[in-house]
DNA sequence: CCTTGACCTTCCCGTCACTGGAACCCTTAT
DNA sequence: ATAAGGGTTCCAGTGACGGGAAGGTCAAGG
């Protein structure tokens, strides 16, 4: 199976699966021709790291979770930790947004929004709100 | 005021400082030795900076908000599509997040978490929820 | 047999907003 | 004279790719 082949039946772009061998995710074969060859076991792990990077998961993440994958004696602790890591960053980067997003949504409420100069938002800007 | 002051007066560092000299959102003069001299006037500006920074606007829309701010004869309404258009980047984000946390909470919590190799998470990224 | 077009390859640069570090200059104090 | 603590420039790296150039390969059609 050549790379666009593998690029459909995993919605990848070829560009990131390049990438993924480069940086040692996955190493499909070669024919003789120097063409990648892809074979049942690569679709599954580009799948595989497909679906992980869509929740978030960094690629040293997926690298370690695709290690525990093909490791038989894994301990789910670890596949669970991994986990719980991450989400507390989800959590961080969401109350961070939350706070940006509470101050603005002020602000964006207090701006007239019309033609003339005054305005809350950059006056806030300028002094700070404390 | 030499670089390190201007980076005490507002709590950016001295590289960041550099940094938006070089891309032209600041124009600190020179003092004979070559060291950059800033007056009140990039103080204020750098600490506009900052807080838009904080806020989670790009550059590129701090250089807009920057321009708007020093121009006497703005609509506050250009102001505001700038604000509106950032915060809803903000919930976008949000929602992404959001989404992914859900799946992987309940991921989470399928998972024993103790020393066997079973785990729904791994079994998720391998499968497909679907 | 030749060409066309669709593949494939590698390689390098650009993204965003910085950060780290090297190599070097300036000033002040000891 | 030297050491410490400023400052300067420039280059490289970050994460996770994407764009595009330059060139090799393959199957189909004239």
């Amino acid at each position: 199976m050549n790379i666009s082949d593998a690029s459909n039946l995993t919605g990848l772009p070829s560009k990131t699966i390049r990438y993924y061998e480069d940086i040692g995710l996955i190493t499909p074969l070669r024919s003789e021709n120097g063409y990648r060859s892809f074979e049942q076991s690569h679709i599954h792990k580009l799948a595989f790291l497909g679906r992980a990077r869509r929740l978030g998961f960094s690629i040293e993440e997926c690298r370690a979770l695709l290690a525990l994958y093909e490791d038989r004696a894994r301990a789910s602790s670890d596949v669970k930790a991994i986990a719980l890591h991450h989400l507390s960053e989800i959590d961080a980067k969401m109350h961070e947004l939350a706070a940006m997003r509470e101050t603005l949504s002020d602000l964006v409420h207090q701006c007239a929004g019309d033609d003339r100069p005054d305005c809350p938002i950059l006056r806030d800007l300028a002094e700070g709100s404390a």
